[in-house]
DNA sequence: CATTGACAGATAATCGATTATTTTTAATAG
DNA sequence: CTATTAAAAATAATCGATTATCTGTCAATG
């Protein structure tokens, strides 16, 4: 319900990190650096889903001390990417296809809740916010053969999709849905390296922001659910593709 | 998302807990142990809302060092009770009628969903459990001027109401029910020293608990959000009592 | 008189070492 | 051989001390 630091933050250089002099967007301390990074190892896939933690071996990886190191894990527990328990340790929250469909059914019933809630009290600074986005996301081409303009897609369909509910003050049900919203982009990022062909998401959102800034609700908060439901049943068969269960 | 303790656990006295030998029901560590005290410090309102933590001061006071601390506080910034920033340290997270408004809504939304579910797919294990809670709650008189006598029916409360959805087979949903349930809670103990005249609560929970086994879902979730709604509109006149904005 | 900046005290964050617990291994009895 | 137990190794939890950061105070400056 609080940390400070803030994953999704813009995008800057090492140079204009050090130089220019607003550089206090949280990453402060070495345990909320340390949240940072164990987060996107996570989410990536380069830490194993389900697997141990060891805290001996995560210090000289990470060349920390132990605190800060189980300062940043506790934080991943808010996340639900980290599991833990007492005098065993900590292990990468497991995957599963109930969890999946779980967080699935989730986002459907919340993030199209938020919409709602959005669509009836945002202003017009919220309606700004979903074309800023909706123009950033859609300029941003997911190539595989670059890393990075997928990690770059991510950060910005994250946003999208967070923006889009920013308006619901709810603040509450924003993080919730920002929870559901990272344990569902670990899935994406392990398991779909490509769309899938017979979608354009890219007009999927459109439609979505579209509806939105318009207040036609049932056809906003409907394209969205269709919209959450696809990339759903879409990881469904990824996860069967690798058969797992 | 995991967590050891459980400061729900079965009432048990110091010899018992000392003496049968089955006690390895979680609180092992000096870090879980913490983190209870301090739930209950807080959802009681022995701890201020909105107040600082001082890390010092409450080291002394627990007569704790610092990592098991900072462990236990890690676990109630998940539960939304504590909030953090870097460098800044903990405070009690704060209470308002908007943050009251929001738990309430959620709730009506989340909680009756997640009873919905579980009429759908509850088994008779489930309905079984329903009915035991029911009765342990509605035979457990609320005395407010015996304060243990107010723990013990808030424990059981909590217990009726996370029984009653605990069949929809949905993990993350029964997490964030549990932690809408324990930011009411803390409303509750804190402006609700008796329930209101006009309310018979018991027979409410009746109606609920034999509508869910009965799986008249229209029923029982109508119950259930005017249940949920009647606290809220109830908390919501405390606290403008209290002037809280 | 308001603003800035340096200082001091308070507080938070981190470290390295120590203690407690669990897990593995090895030995032994049945 | 399998099951049981004891010792050893691995791992997690905690501590006390140290370092880094923040916050308030007060003097100097414009």
């Amino acid at each position: 319900m609080s940390s400070t630091d803030d994953s999704a933050s813009a995008p800057m250089t090492d140079e204009e990190t050090a130089s220019a002099g607003f550089s206090d967007d949280g990453k402060n301390t070495i345990g909320s650096q340390l949240a940072s990074r164990l987060r996107e190892a996570i989410i990536s896939g380069e830490l194993e889903a389900g697997s141990k933690i060891n805290l001996d071996k995560a210090r000289r990886t990470f060349n920390v001390s132990l605190s800060p190191l189980r300062e940043g894990l506790a934080r991943l527990i808010s996340d639900g990417l980290v599991e833990f328990q007492d005098n065993r340790g900590y292990r990468v929250a497991p995957i599963s296809l109930a969890n999946l469909e779980e967080i699935t059914t989730l986002r459907e019933e919340l993030e199209v809740f938020a919409l709602r809630e959005s669509m009836r009290i945002g202003d017009v600074e919220w309606e700004g916010n979903i074309m800023r986005s909706l123009h950033r996301l859609n300029r941003t081409e997911r190539d595989a053969s670059r890393p990075e303009t997928l990690e770059q897609w991510e950060t910005l369909h994250r946003e999208f999709h967070l923006t889009l509910i920013s308006g619901c003050g709810k603040p509450l049900l924003l993080h919730f849905c920002g929870l559901l919203l990272n344990l569902n982009d670990r899935y994406r990022r392990v398991f779909l390296i490509r769309t899938s062909g017979d979608r354009n998401v890219g007009q999927e959102h459109s439609e979505i922001a579209q509806g939105a800034v318009a207040r036609d609700i049932e056809y906003a908060t409907e394209k969205l659910r269709q919209h959450i439901h696809r990339t759903g049943t879409n990881l469904r068969n990824h996860l069967a593709t690798k058969g797992i269960v």
